[in-house]
RNA sequence: GGGCGAAUAGCUCAGCUGGUUAGAGCGUCUGCCUUACAAGCAGAAGGUCACAGGUUCAAAUCCUGUUUCGCCCACCA
């Protein structure tokens, strides 16, 4: 028997240890079964993981349980990724506050501390999805900047060097003043934010010239003013100058087409080195590119002397003073604009002149925008397919060069001695130009995303084509992330898959919705405003955790996470405990033995037809008895029989949280408020208790492998308890549903006695009839159904406190009692004495209202031409028997009614 | 500027391909410690499905427009 309440720690460590010690999660390499194969997305390696990483492992894991217990053979690779400037960032920061820098130490030192934060922090976060569950292969795992992975990053930087996708070249990037790196345009966050637009006065000798711009610092880097070609008026002024205010350089007037007329004034500024459009005009144009602002954000001595050195936000000020005193500015205006953020700090980005590493993008679009549109790869919900597509088909090259150390670092030597520089899979010690031995590599490390984009199968083995996890286990199954990261990483992926592997990374996209706090805000480590998953699983365990989660989250729509909600699956999971308690403690008591052997090989059982056989076929052995199933038996076996077929159907639709409700549904409202309520006639009754306690084992024992995946903990405990388990949950399979199981009858005879105890209770409610009193049950039914509702009479005794039940046509009410109308049967209850009449005359009179209401617009509904001919027959013959329903219903409350008024 | 998503009970949300009386959890009200569970049981109240048109025999559901909120994209000087 188990205990009287569940221990969520305790069977955590219990069967995380079993797990393990099985070594469950690791897939079976010589199986012929079907590979069922997710790789984590890597989490951050410095973070801690937060509910939005909860929600995702949970939905990998309970796809890996519920995919394993359906047959497949079953792979999930963890993983953690170096995650360049956030892992550089928390160090340095570290550091400083032990007082060293980062600028006192050599790379190898730096690194040193990095590799020991990155050591610590992995063992928080392998505990954090240790604790939640996950069905993780560790001897698998793997780190994008492990060994294994620089191999990987090398080859793949080498070959696409080779094929020319890689370039070097002077460029604007975005450059971050703050990290002093360059990032790739995925990394900067647009922010709308409130500034001004400055108008500003360029002397020239032909004609009124004024510009407008949002940055008046960098016009101390102009090197041109340009109008459009379409401006007919300002174009007669091409190849005149204008005088650069301030630092009083002559500036040529260029036509150029990304100008708009009708924008500002016309005119535009021209800074080649601080502003990407300005950058391509000034390329067309032949213009010289100043470079006004360094690497830290402050202004360069080109800039003038009284401006080197300031804070680039200092020089604007100073430089619109400056501006204002010599008359050169017109007007300034509010101006509400987006700026360009890091992403990682927040610091404005600067666009910087700068000599990077590129990878051109196009012809790897190419492909991986067919096997989408040709649905080799399919993306659920399918509008991300969208945007997927609509980012492949305008890509732009991506700067893969970071200016930091904690990475890998860009495998290309340069020569003292002459231009060559080497691109090499091993560190070479000669220049392959020249020869000769003066070789120094790159500084420059890679952005992160440049090993993660190769995640799919640098875990397997690769660039060894012949690795066998890449030949059982590659292209995966599917990819279950955030749709925040579909550029960063998930069109990557399919990109850098297409290219070096020849075939798609994973079938499947699943994208998750975002997690966000009570007031909609992301999820995050920087906003700390996510609770510390492991003080989640503390107070309210794991099992409550994924199955609030997983029943909280629609595909792709964003969760509004509040821990409050959490009650939802702390109750069920105490639900589930609660019932098998009762189940558990009746089998104990049974003192005649249930079930024989398990049916070997050798005594050639056949699994038999009906319960019996499907016991067999459940749990491999068998009954010792011949059970007879009561109709109550053979409902709740109809209801777990639809309720497995609707779940695996929605797993197979991607609808998980429909999996949770749909379990949620028949087990509280199917199992064990009715169920478990009518069991108890025969439990605590004389007579033979086999075939209830069979099939209260069967349904439980059912239910806990559905509920497996989405409830480990607890479903492994309550299934080490049940007398027929055999395994752990991840080997037993998944019910499908059989639809022998399935019973019409059954289901239509529980509705009848749902109905009869239901309005029972509501009439003992009404009168506030004492909870331990019983009230005598007359139903007035057609002989057929009185019939049944008499084969039930136990049950419903039972359920509705009835003191006796009597059924058939001939039942007829008097004054005083009080009765409900359903179709053609009537639920009486004498109450006399107990029922006010006047408040009995206002409960039938609400009644009479709305059934007259309904039976009004059936009526209409059918008298209405067009409906009985154009709609679908079945849909009409509804109409009619509802409407005869009415009608008895309408009647019989008349009935009651004029009872009543009998003698007021 | 372009695109996408959302709007349903006091709150958080389901409602798949149109078809009985629009559901659940929480909260509220009433009554219950009934020997699995008060983290529970039974009952009840509560909704013009954002707004306006349209398609249809029939619309929360499909179409168009509007409003509000959110997200993404864009060479928004």
């Amino acid at each position: 028997m188990i205990e009287k309440h569940f221990d969520p720690a305790a069977a955590r460590a219990r069967w995380n240890r079993a797990w393990e010690a099985q070594n469950l999660f690791r897939p079976d390499d010589a199986s012929a079964r079907e590979p069922f194969v997710i790789i984590l997305p890597p989490p951050n390696v410095t973070g801690v993981l937060h509910v939005g990483h909860v929600l995702g492992d949970t939905v990998q894991d309970q796809l890996i349980r519920w995919k394993k217990m359906s047959g497949f053979n079953t792979l999930w690779i963890p993983g953690t990724d170096h995650a360049g400037i956030a892992t550089q960032k928390v160090v340095e920061a570290a550091l400083l506050k032990e007082g060293k820098s980062r600028a006192d130490m050599t790379r190898e030192e730096f690194l040193a501390h990095a590799w020991t934060w990155k050591e610590h922090h992995h063992a928080r976060i392998a505990e954090q999805m240790r604790q939640l569950g996950c069905a993780f292969d560790w001897t698998r795992e793997a780190f994008t900047l492990d060994e294994p992975r620089s191999r990987a990053v090398r080859e793949a930087f080498v070959r696409l060097y080779e094929k020319g996708l890689i370039y070097r070249g002077d460029y604007i990037v975005n450059w971050c003043p703050s990290c002093q790196t360059a990032l790739s345009d995925e990394e900067v966050q647009y922010d709308e934010r409130d500034s001004s637009l400055w108008w500003i006065r360029y002397p020239s000798a032909h004609g009124e010239v004024v510009v407008a711009t949002t940055r008046p610092e960098t016009m101390l880097g102009d090197t041109a003013v340009a109008v459009s070609p379409d401006d007919a008026a300002k174009r007669a002024l091409v190849g005149k100058t204008v005088t650069l205010p301030i630092v009083g350089r002559e500036l040529p007037i260029v036509a150029d087409e990304v100008v708009d007329r009708e924008f500002g004034s016309g005119f535009v500024k021209v800074t080649p080195a601080h502003d990407a459009n300005d950058f391509a005009i000034g390329r067309r144009h032949a213009l010289p590119s100043i470079v006004v602002i360094d690497r830290t954000g402050h202004m360069t001595p080109e800039a003038g002397a009284e401006f080197a050195g300031l804070d680039r936000f200092a020089a604007r000020k100073q430089v619109v003073a400056q501006l204002e005193r010599d008359g050169h500015l017109v007007k300034v205006e509010p101006y509400r604009h987006s700026v360009g953020t890091h992403d990682r700090c927040g610091t404005v980005i600067e666009p910087l002149l700068s000599r990077q590493w590129f990878v051109r993008m196009q012809p790897l679009a190419e492909p991986a925008v067919r096997v989408v549109e040709n649905d080799e790869i399919t993306f659920y919900p399918p509008r991300w397919r969208n945007v997927y597509m609509s980012w492949m088909t305008n890509i732009r090259d991506w700067c893969v060069s970071r200016q930091l150390w904690w990475g890998h670092r860009i495998p290309v030597w340069y020569c003292d001695d002459c231009d060559h520089f080497t691109v090499a899979r091993e560190d070479p010690s000669v220049c392959g130009g020249c020869g000769g031995g003066r070789i120094r590599q790159d500084d420059d490390v890679l952005d992160t995303w440049f090993s993660s984009w190769l995640w799919t199968f640098s875990p397997m083995g690769w660039p060894d084509e012949n690795a066998p996890d890449l030949k059982r286990y590659h292209p995966t199954s599917v990819l279950v992330t955030g749709s925040e990261i579909i550029f960063f990483w998930v069109a990557r992926m399919i990109m850098a898959s297409l290219e070096f592997m020849g075939e798609v990374p994973f079938r499947h996209v699943f994208l998750t919705g975002i997690v966000r706090d009570g007031i909609g805000r992301k999820m995050s480590k920087s906003l700390g405003n996510s609770p510390d998953p492991l003080d989640i699983i503390d107070k309210w365990g794991t099992d409550a955790f994924r199955f609030t989660l997983s029943m909280l989250s629609p595909p792709g729509k964003d969760v509004f996470f509040d821990e409050e909600k959490l009650e939802v699956g702390r109750n069920f999971t105490n639900k589930v405990w609660q019932a098998s308690r009762l189940v558990l403690g009746a089998v104990e008591k049974e003192a005649e033995p249930l079930f024989g052997a398990a049916a070997g090989e050798e005594s050639g059982d056949q699994p038999g037809g009906g319960f019996a056989g499907a016991w067999q076929e459940a749990f491999g052995s068998t009954l010792a008895f011949e059970p007879e199933l009561a109709w109550e038996d053979r409902w709740i076996l109809s209801a777990l029989a639809r309720c497995a077929a609707d779940s695996n159907r929605c797993y197979e639709e991607w609808r998980l949280n429909d999996v949770a409700s749909r379990i949620y549904d028949f087990f509280w409202h199917d199992f064990c408020d009715w169920y478990l309520e009518l069991a108890k006639v025969r439990l605590y009754g004389e007579g033979d208790r086999r075939t209830v306690l069979a099939v209260l084992l069967h349904v439980l024992g059912e239910s806990i492998r559905m509920l497996h995946p989405l409830m480990p903990y607890v479903s492994e405990e309550i299934w080490a308890a049940l007398p027929m388990a055999s395994g752990l949950l991840m080997e037993n399979r998944f019910p499908r549903g059989n639809e022998t199981s399935l019973d019409a009858e059954a289901e239509e005879r529980m509705r009848l006695m749902r109905d009869i105890v239901t309005s029972v209770r509501n009439i003992r409610a009404a009168y506030h009839v004492a909870p331990a009193a019983r009230v005598p049950v007359r139903v007035r039914a057609p002989e057929e159904r009185a019939a049944l509702i008499r084969n039930a009479a136990d049950g419903i005794v039972r359920l509705a406190g009835a003191a006796s039940l009597e059924a058939g046509p001939e039942v007829a009410k008097e004054k005083g009692d009080a009765a409900t109308p359903m179709g053609d049967i009537e639920v009486v209850v004498p109450l006399r004495g107990v029922v006010d009449l006047e408040g009995e005359r206002a409960r039938l009179g609400r009644e009479r209202e709305k059934t007259q209401g309904e039976l009004a617009a059936v009526v209409a509904k059918l008298s209405n031409e067009a409906f009985v001919t154009r709609a679908k027959p079945e849909v009409v013959e509804r109409e009619r028997e509802r409407r005869a329903r009415l009608e008895t219903e309408l009647a019989r409350l008349q009935e009651s009614i004029g009872l009543l008024g009998a003698d007021t």
